[in-house]
DNA sequence: TCTGAAACGCACTGCCC
DNA sequence: GGGCAGTGCGTTTCAGA
C-alpha cells in the first residue's frame, strides 16, 4: 500500500494577504507587524505568522539596508561584456568562481548570445575602473573579447519585483 | 561682511566605526543594535545614534526585504539595450520618465556610447517578455534600435558595496 | 563620544475561537 | 485560519562623565 505523506509547507501558494505583506516588506522592511495588520484588517498575530512563512519557505531571501553608493565614494558605474575564449565547462567554472570573488562586480550573468558575461562593475572612480580592468579581470584566464561602457545616469534602480 | 555658516552634518566623515556598522546592515538589516554593539566593544547607545545619524546623512537609503525572483514567479530576465532615434533633451526625458513607470523594468541607465540606455527586465516568461516588448517598450515613441539578450544564469548578484 | 539606566513598544509565544 | 493576552527583548531617550 502507497503511502502519501503531505509535506508540510509545500503548498504553499500565496494568497492576496501574503501578497501585500511581501508588497510592503521589499518597499520598507523597517514598517511593523502592528502597522502591516492595520493595513489589512488583521490583529497582529496572523501577520506575523505569515511574515515568518514566507521567510522560512524563500519568498523572503534576507533583510539589507540599501547604501547610497555616491555617499560611499561609489559613482562609478560600468557594464562590461566579456566574450570567453574557449567555452569548456571547467573554463566557465572557474571565470565563475574567480567574478565571485572580485569586490567590484556587483552583478555578473551568464549571456545567451554572442557575448558570454554582463558584468556590473562599481568603483570609485574611471582610474580605478582602469585598475579593475588592467589588475584583475585581464588576468582571469580565457577571456577573449571586453567592451566597456559606462553609466551617465541611473534612471531607475529598484530591489522590487512587481508582484 | 561675510558670514560663513557651519551646515550641522556637513561634516560627516566615516570613521571605522561608522564603516563596520554599514558592512553589518548592509549584510542583514535585522541585526540588532545590541549584537552588533557587541562586535565592536561598545555599549547599544552610541550604536544606535550612529545608525540614526547614517540614515540622516543618507548613507543608508533604505531598509528593504529582497525576495526570490523565482519564487514569486518572475524568472526570466533580459537585458534591452536600446537607442534612442533623436537625442535632444526633451525626447530622452519623456522617454526616462514613461520607463520609470513600467513595473517590470528593474533597472534602466543611460548610457554613454553607441547603445543610449540599458534596461533590465524581469518577467514571469519569454511569452511575457514578448508582450512587453510589443505592448509597452516599442509603444514608446522615439525608439531606433532595440536588443534584447537573456539571462541564463545570475553567477552573482549582490546588493551590497565594497566598503 | 561613550556608559549606564530607565521607559516604551514591538516581537514572539501560547491559548482560545 | 484569526483574535487576545502575556513576557522578554530591542529600541529609544536621557543624565552624567
Amino acid at each position: 500500500m502507497l503511502t502519501v505523506k503531505i509535506i508540510e509547507g509545500f503548498m504553499d501558494k500565496l494568497d492576496s494577504t501574503d501578497i501585500t505583506i511581501l508588497r510592503i516588506l521589499q518597499k520598507d522592511s523597517k514598517r511593523t507587524a502592528k502597522e502591516i495588520a492595520a493595513n489589512l484588517n488583521l490583529t497582529v498575530s496572523p501577520v506575523y505568522e505569515r511574515i515568518r512563512r514566507l521567510e522560512k519557505q524563500g519568498y523572503i531571501r534576507k533583510y539589507v539596508a540599501l547604501l547610497d553608493k555616491n555617499r560611499v565614494g561609489l559613482p562609478v558605474t560600468a557594464f562590461c561584456q566579456v566574450a570567453m575564449r574557449f567555452h569548456e565547462s571547467s573554463f566557465i567554472e572557474k571565470f565563475e568562481e574567480q567574478i565571485r570573488n572580485i569586490e567590484e562586480v556587483q552583478e555578473c550573468f551568464h549571456m545567451a548570445g554572442k557575448v558570454d558575461f554582463f558584468l556590473k562593475i562599481n568603483t570609485e572612480s574611471l582610474e580605478a575602473y582602469h585598475d579593475f580592468v588592467k589588475y584583475k579581470l585581464s588576468k582571469l584566464e580565457n577571456i577573449g573579447e571586453l567592451n566597456s561602457t559606462f553609466v551617465l545616469k541611473e534612471i531607475k534602480h529598484t530591489s522590487e519585483f512587481d508582484i
